[in-house]
DNA sequence: GTCTATATGAAGATAGAC
DNA sequence: GTCTATCTTCATATAGAC
């Protein structure tokens, strides 16, 4: 993989940011230099300022992008007709984005102290907009008494907590399909709001 | 708090413990060096190796303790009659244990991958040991037909991902007190578990 | 038990040649 | 756009004096 010299920055870029996202995720941000990056990208060290000013900008191009693509994915997916509909398609949503993306997944949460102070807000903000998506659907559904929820957004973030641990475990070809684990996950979340 | 010279091994050892838990807690454990830590405690760093063979032993010390306290505190609790009450007792013991030690618990989760492969092995049998008592309290309810669950070990990753997020969002003197959290948190397990 | 001093290596980032 | 070389700082850990 290793290259001599010539003008590669179509390709090169992705492949930092590939190599910072495998990397941040297995060792942690803190633990992973410049040059283990490069050696994985397959250049010198110096090179990768090319494509990034510095590596605090590359760990938060990594989250704003993800944080990014789970709200216009979710943006993306058709109405709901009813709270119960809304809630079912969160959850199932939920997860399946995750569960796609455990290496984004984990940087985002596990390196949240590592950004600054500024991305640290930026990432934040994009969060607690994912996070009152949910609150909001708790909300109409105690208002059209579909809902039995004591307070919304305590049980927001326990169903988050609930479904993102879903990461921690879940492996392809395991026991359970995703399909599966889906289902059973929506039935708790269901008897959780008293639906 | 700098000091010369002098014989301090009773106090010194656990001030290096606490400065380490609560500096790891803070930047994580590969951002924080001995330098800092012997900085907090009021030493130079060369002292430090008087308390640990080494940087990984101190991360390895705090989490096996913390780890080896809650299986004894929840072994010091009184007996149950139901998977019912033994299900409450264990919600209310966890959301309990794990906010009176918001730094502990966040290492013991942030921090596993900087364990070495042995230490990390004797943390997460720990770790399995309490899912375990979990699962086991599950399994009992459902042979007693007092819970409606499709799958414990599902049930239990569930339920302790949602009970351990508390301490994301949980502060002293909130909108909530923790006896308000621990009523609504077990409301919601009672639901989730079908009892 | 703690100090000072140091061995040894690696970190982030930049400069200038090609 | 990438290289080599380097600046500057900092890391873990150890040695030996007190």
């Amino acid at each position: 993989m290793a290259r001599t010299t010539g003008s590669h920055s179509d390709i090169t870029g992705p492949r930092v940011r590939a190599a910072a996202l495998t990397l941040f995720a297995q060792y942690g941000f803190a633990a992973v230099s410049m040059r283990q990056i490069a050696r994985e990208v397959g250049v010198q060290a110096g090179a990768l300022y090319n494509y990034t000013p510095d590596k605090q900008s590359l760990l938060f191009d990594l989250m704003n992008a993800h944080m990014s693509e789970l709200l216009e994915t979710r943006a993306d997916l058709p109405p709901t007709d009813t709270p119960l509909d809304a809630l079912e398609a969160f959850t199932r949503f939920h997860i399946r984005f995750h569960s796609e993306r455990p290496e984004e997944v984990f940087i985002a949460y596990m390196e949240l102290r590592n950004l600054s102070a500024e991305n640290f807000e930026k990432v934040e903000r994009l969060r607690r907009t994912y996070e009152n998506q949910l609150e909001d659907i708790l909300r109409a559904g105690i208002a059209n008494e579909s809902f039995k929820v004591a307070d919304p957004k305590l049980t927001t973030m326990a169903v988050i907590a609930m479904l993102t641990g879903v990461n921690t475990w879940f492996r392809q070809g395991g026991r359970l399909s995703l399909e599966e684990v889906e289902q059973i996950y929506w039935d708790m979340v269901r008897q959780a709001v008293g639906a």
